[in-house]
DNA sequence: CGGCATCCCTTTTGATACTG
DNA sequence: CAGTATCAAAAGGGATGCCG
């Protein structure tokens, strides 16, 4: 039965895109760029502080840095004095803490730290 | 995958595995992972649907259903009447309606549908 | 130190074809 | 319809080296 299903909008292109949360995912759904953006959630960072705390090679947080600066999430900020690089959230960028909160209350709840008494 | 923090332990500055959130990254970060839950959200679907909902193929399709089986997020129920397989959000699945909402909300906000058309 | 280019390996994804 | 296997292409990611 069922002839009728009211999800079915009959639409043949996929509304992939056309969907905010889609959309979201297609920016910042990336393992790397999540990471990053978890990081930075903490407080601006340093380009040499982010590839340690994330763990990535220079290469990859070069090129995730700047996706999710082309996404406008994250501000680049160059310091002349010391001569350094400081990334940070932008005001979208960290509106998406409650995502991260989120998720992080799911992880606690449904997911286990397991043994991390190694 | 599996960033496997080599990284020296000796400092508290990289707790990436000790995060829940991190943890949740990389159960569920992925592209397709995110998309299949997505659409997962909106109720039960079978395969096919699924295939057309999301775009994706059969056999990424069949990989990252397994995953989230795997991850005990989507669970898979075999009809022997009609002979369909459903796959729907397991108990845990389900609780992350909230990261979806927060997120749909971010890109509401911060994301614009935007040019869509070139 | 910040950042990029290059090389190269690994993972992901898709097409296609095939089975139950 | 549901699901798998195989293969080839693309993207991701890391190591190294180099330059400002």
């Amino acid at each position: 039965m069922t002839p009728t299903p009211t999800h079915t909008e009959g639409t043949e292109t996929e509304p992939l895109d056309a969907c905010p949360a889609l959309a979201a995912v297609d920016e910042i759904g990336t393992k790397w760029r999540l990471i990053v953006l978890h990081v930075l959630l903490d407080g601006e960072k340093r380009f040499n502080e982010l590839e340690q705390e994330t763990g990535g090679s220079s290469s990859t947080l070069s090129r995730v840095l700047k996706e999710l600066e082309d996404s406008g999430v994250v501000n680049r900020r160059v310091e002349d004095r010391p001569l350094a690089t400081y990334y940070s959230l932008s005001e979208s960028g960290q509106e998406l803490t409650p995502v991260f909160d989120e998720l992080k209350r799911w992880a606690d709840s449904n997911l286990q730290v397991s043994s991390k008494g190694d």
